[in-house]
DNA sequence: AAAAATACGTCAGCACTGTTGACATAGTTT
DNA sequence: AAACTATGTCAACAGTGCTGACGTATTTTT
């Protein structure tokens, strides 16, 4: 700034009263980080990131789901996905398969390896959630899902719709036939 | 893994049946993508990232701490603090003021340029919690901020009581003396 | 059949944010 | 005086995102 270096100090805090929200912001931000650190100490066993986990978790619950889909899921470029990909496919906990249709795609699937490690980073964060909803009623549940699913852009919802048991039933155009 | 490269695709999603609850899981990660996405746009035009938004927010709600405090609410090392600290200060967002009783320690203060942009920063964020919660009842909200708080590690549940007006009136020990 | 578009992979370089480890300097406590 | 504490800083590295460019296989369009 170089403006003769007296800025003053503002000695107040920002309240409520400022308009803005700040339990939800603050508490949404706490939440997150401690939401996320459960699996972040499992997949430094593996020498994995978030990024592994969130391929992993996507290619579980959506099998069979191409590239190009993938990336419109997690919204990242396919350079930054190619990098975790390649490691994921390379450890086996997924596997590519050409597409039936058109062979340019590839159909990705995990394996044994990989399903158990995805339910394995699950199971905390589920766990987490469970604890955090006891004492709550039916009702707390649904407003606790309805708030987090507003707070989504409303042009992903559709997204969220879609993924299996989530309401839909399958994914559409693909056959979820069972191994 | 190099086993003859026949790992097996499991064709089937995870589901709810595992026992995990996957659409708060879910809607967890796309919810705070979104609601960090707003910040991030305005943030890019200063050449700043999250971790300043971080900072700039809690200096901001707890004006006055020292940097051993900050970092012990960000829960990030020194070093991670200092190069984004230093950046905020040299640009004239936050000042330092040397600790009236321990001198060692510099107290961390808003500029009224960094009060404007801390509340830049919160104003879109608070708006997309609003409009999630248009309709949602005094119950719903309680819920929504029940569940938000049991999400948070139990041992850090003090820090966010402790943040004005968040259930306590002011930070213990911190003269919040009005400039 | 040739041309254009698409799906994917890859190389190279860069930015942001987190980490360790080591060391320096002031100021406080013992 | 010695030890401890609060802060700053240098250096190196990891993870994950980005852009730009180029190559190849395959499908669609002309």
């Amino acid at each position: 700034m170089a403006d003769g270096g007296a800025e003053k100090p503002i000695r107040t805090a920002i309240t409520s009263d400022d308009g803005i929200d700040l339990s939800i912001i603050e508490l949404f931000f706490f939440a997150y980080r401690d939401f996320t650190s459960d699996p972040d100490q499992i997949l430094a066993d593996y020498g994995f990131g978030r990024a592994h986990h969130r391929v992993l978790h996507f290619v579980n619950r959506m099998p069979g789901l191409t590239v190009a889909e993938l990336l419109d899921v997690l919204k990242i470029t396919k350079q930054s996905l190619a990098r975790v990909l390649k490691q994921l496919i390379d450890t086996g906990h997924i596997v590519q398969v050409q597409g039936p249709r058109d062979r340019r795609q590839r159909e990705l699937y995990p394996t044994a390896k990989g399903r158990a490690l995805a339910l394995a980073l699950a199971r905390p964060q589920s766990r987490r959630i469970h604890d955090a909803l006891e004492g709550a009623s039916a009702g707390d549940r649904s407003a606790v899902e309805r708030f987090l699913k507003a707070m989504v852009n409303p042009e992903l919802r559709t997204q969220i719709d879609n993924l299996p048991a989530n309401g839909a039933g399958k994914i559409a155009g693909k056959g979820n036939g069972d191994q």
